[in-house]
DNA sequence: AAAAAAC
């Protein structure tokens, strides 16, 4: 089962942890309201969402009522029952205590809140995984983290969630998500939220940015009377929008947002395409107060009217820079700035990445008003509970190179189960192709890529998470923002041409504080990532080989995209503070696999990035 | 040049 941060910190334990997330329970919300011993009957849905109009609206009793301000003192979700009564559905809230009593007994009883907090998925035999080296969590590095903040007027951070007060049901789900302490960008970020600025945060991967978003949205969304629906109306009025690059990290947005807003009446919807849309649809119908999503079936929505964003409140991009890289900034633009959602200042906008090169940092200041840059930077200076390696290998050796390694990985999986191996191609050709080998030769090994189908990619994940096949072949649709837990290796078969996305995919794993292990095969036709490689790698203290430093000095064009600034400084920095300085040098940021998360750095200088059972909700 | 993201 899982351990908590503070049982891992007392049981020097970080390897035994469970993800929450798991992609079959999030995408399936019709499954997780199916009928259950206990329930009232069923309705039907053409009767869902209407005020019985023979009957009296529903008025909680004062019983109810108390409940209600039990849920959230002084956030003025108390008084507001009545409200709920025309057709808004609340279902934490109605059907907080067991489905009985309350007003969820009369309207809203077909829609009872699944709990978010049991995992069908969680079968995994954890005992597996457990007994890898443990090393502590040394909470003093906590504070050495360095942290880069600009902006007017910055809100002082906090040091517990007891100062980040939502009230008790918000309050009850960090207890139950097990979280002890805020992390570093939670705690910068959430008061900065929470004064109602605009922010751009970059904190390494597995930090826990999803939570240091998520609350700040819940709580605003409690303290204010729930948006009236229009009756009749098919178009769904969400307050925050979060958008992220992948389907699969939305699932697993979502799967995190339903735990921290659990029994608030906030309600989370997901919408992503590759899946059929009805369901979504239906969720909508169901009112929807954060609705997460990636861009196509978003856009898909708001043609169709049955989403506007008129009523946005809060916008967050998770994986900022993708979302406003080349592929996917028009889209992004028309969905911020040329459907029906309010203007900068007008709404709260938030972004979060691992990685904000500085002419990104140029594109997202159009969407932000007046805002607070954030750089949570690497734990102390050093070592390595993430080791990262680069191998020459020539691209006719990589698939006998792999099988060596993958062999080693086998004779160290713990308990005679094999490690979880991640490992990335550059093409869904190649990921076909080397799964296929790997098949063929033994491996059990699976798929994720963008030409599978939804079902195959999120059926995968779910393989490779529960070690039925530990070897997942990957593009760099997994590159980003997954949670998934006891990777303990992850293989850059083919590196990619950007170093952010270097980053981003070598924290797949070494995350909640476990060690991790990196592999980079590299050859002539990188040649074009061997400097930025060689930098990155010095900065996290790794064993930089000669002919990587050599390669650097000779076969890379100086400058370009990949150049990094800043030297060996932990390198969070605000493109505002040296657009006076010229153009090319100042500023990407890279707070990438530098700290906690990754564990490079951080989990042998103590952090470790948290801790079982917590993982989910780092990224 | 590739990947991702709607039907």
């Amino acid at each position: 089962m899982r351990s908590s941060w503070a049982d891992s910190v007392a049981n020097a334990d970080n390897s035994a942890f469970a993800t929450g997330a798991s992609a079959s329970t999030i995408s399936n919300n019709a499954a997780n309201t199916a009928p259950r011993p206990g329930r009232p009957a069923y309705v039907p849905p053409h009767l869902r969402n209407r005020p019985a109009s023979s009957e009296p609206l529903a008025v909680p009793s004062s019983a109810d009522r108390s409940f209600a301000s039990k849920l959230s003192p002084g956030l003025g979700v108390s008084s507001g029952g009545s409200q709920w009564g025309s057709g808004l559905s609340r279902p934490g809230l109605s059907n907080g205590r067991g489905g009985s009593g309350g007003w969820g007994s009369r309207n809203s009883s077909w829609d009872r809140e699944a709990n978010p907090f049991t995992n069908e998925d969680e079968t995994v035999d954890e005992a597996a995984f457990d007994g890898q080296d443990n090393t502590g969590i040394n909470f003093d590095a906590y504070e050495d983290i360095p942290v880069e903040i600009s902006g007017e007027n910055v809100p002082q951070a906090v040091s517990t969630f007891a100062e980040i007060d939502l009230g008790e049901a918000v309050n009850e789900n960090v207890r139950r998500c097990k979280y002890v302490k805020p992390t570093p960008v939670q705690r910068h970020a959430i008061p900065i939220l929470l004064a109602r600025r605009d922010l751009m945060a970059c904190a390494q991967t597995g930090s826990g940015k999803t939570a240091a978003f998520c609350f700040p949205i819940i709580g605003g969304i409690m303290k204010e009377p729930p948006s009236q629906r229009q009756r009749g109306s098919r178009t769904a009025y969400p307050q925050a929008l979060i958008l992220s690059p992948t389907r699969e990290l939305s699932i697993q947005i979502h799967e995190e947002a339903r735990k921290f807003s659990y029994q608030t009446g906030v309600r989370v919807v997901v919408a992503y395409g590759g899946a059929p849309i009805n369901q979504q649809l239906r969720e909508l119908e169901r009112g929807v107060d954060i609705l997460v999503a990636t861009p196509g079936r978003l856009v898909d929505l708001l043609e169709r009217a049955r989403v506007s964003l008129q009523n946005i409140r809060y916008l967050a991009l998770d994986e900022a820079d993708r979302m406003l890289d080349m592929g996917f900034e028009p889209q992004i633009r028309r969905i911020v700035e040329q459907m029906d959602m309010p203007e900068r200042g007008q709404r709260q906008t938030m972004l979060f990445s691992a990685t904000f090169p500085r002419e990104i940092q140029r594109l997202a200041s159009d969407f932000l008003y007046n805002y607070i840059f954030l750089a949570v930077g690497r734990v102390g200076s050093s070592t390595d509970l993430i080791l990262q390696r680069v191998e020459f290998v020539l691209d006719s050796d990589k698939r006998s190179h792999l099988m060596d390694l993958i062999h080693a990985q086998r004779v160290n999986g713990a308990h005679g189960k094999q490690a979880l191996t991640l490992v990335f191609v550059e093409t869904k050709k190649g990921a076909d192709s080397l799964e296929h080998w790997l098949c063929i030769n033994g491996f059990p090994a699976t798929s994720i890529h963008g030409d599978r189908t939804q079902q195959e990619r999120e059926q995968a994940l779910r393989s490779f998470k529960s070690g039925a096949t530990p070897i997942l072949v990957a593009t760099d649709v997994a590159a980003r923002g997954l949670d998934i837990p006891h990777v303990a290796h992850v293989i850059n078969f083919d590196l990619p041409n950007d170093i952010d996305d270097y980053v981003h995919r070598i924290g797949r794993t070494g995350r909640a504080g476990k060690s991790g292990l990196a592999t980079a095969f590299f050859n002539e036709n990188n040649s074009s990532l061997a400097r930025p490689l060689a930098e990155l790698m010095q900065e996290a203290n790794q064993e930089v080989p000669q002919w990587l430093s050599q390669y650097a000095v000779t076969r890379s064009s100086y400058g370009g995209r990949n150049r990094r600034s800043g030297g060996a400084r932990f390198g969070g920095r605000d493109f505002r503070r040296d657009s006076s300085t010229r153009g090319g040098g100042g500023g990407d940021y890279y707070g990438g696999v530098g700290g906690y998360g990754s564990g490079a750095y951080g989990a042998s200088s103590g952090y470790g990035g948290g801790n079982p059972g917590l993982t989910s909700a780092w990224d």
